[in-house]
DNA sequence: ACGCACGGTCATTCTACACTTACGGAGGTG
DNA sequence: CACCTCCGTAAGTGTAGAATGACCGTGCGT
């Protein structure tokens, strides 16, 4: 929990991932969402603040409507923070493969 | 949620977060994993388990103990899966970009 | 001016689930 | 053998937070 967690910690949750899903495809405002997704209206307000202080969605005042859309810069933040992961992660593997010559069940 | 998403949810949990991070660094058994984190050793077991499940981890008998790792494919999925999210919001982004004027659904 | 759709926030309820304690089984060491 | 550590699971509790309904402000159309 050394660095940005808030963006993975927001995505672990079925209706905001949803709701990325949606954004990541094509911006949304607030009604469209909640008219596509099993929860009211509020709750998506809620959820989408959640996302936004996360950086993994902005919004922009469109007349009456908000429009929110997912943003690039969180989601590569996100992705390059997964592939420190992975990386690391890989590099343990290779390690105890090396030096652990042969067990296998 | 038409794809994997357990990996992402089961990331989505600040503790299983956590245990992640350290099995990302090096191997270990889950009392190891228990000494280094706040809560008790059945609440790591249990953390493993949704973790094990969602493909993240690997887990391999030795002797006594129980070494959990890494799991570099699991760690991979997400990441290939993150990155389709990842382009096609780059491309949502991209079209309204260029064509700025109003849209209609 | 009025009515209406949109959306943020508050207060409240309620459920999912993280956590603990207690138990039993398996393996190691003397 | 006895005794220890390691670990998974079951049962039960407590709480974080997801969801709802109500309220209010705003922007647009007629």
């Amino acid at each position: 929990m050394t660095y940005r967690a808030a963006a993975l910690l927001a995505l672990g949750e079925p209706t905001r991932l949803a709701i990325m899903e949606r954004l990541a495809d094509r911006p949304r405002a607030v009604v469209d969402l909640a008219r596509e997704l099993p929860v009211s209206r509020p709750a998506v307000s809620q959820h989408l603040r959640v996302l936004k202080d996360a950086g993994l969605v902005i919004d922009e005042a469109v007349g009456n409507r908000r429009i929110y859309r997912a943003d690039p810069n969180g989601l590569a933040a996100l992705r390059d923070q997964l592939d420190r992961f992975w990386s690391k992660a890989l590099e343990g593997y290779k390690e105890t493969a090396e030096q652990s010559p042969q067990e296998e069940q």
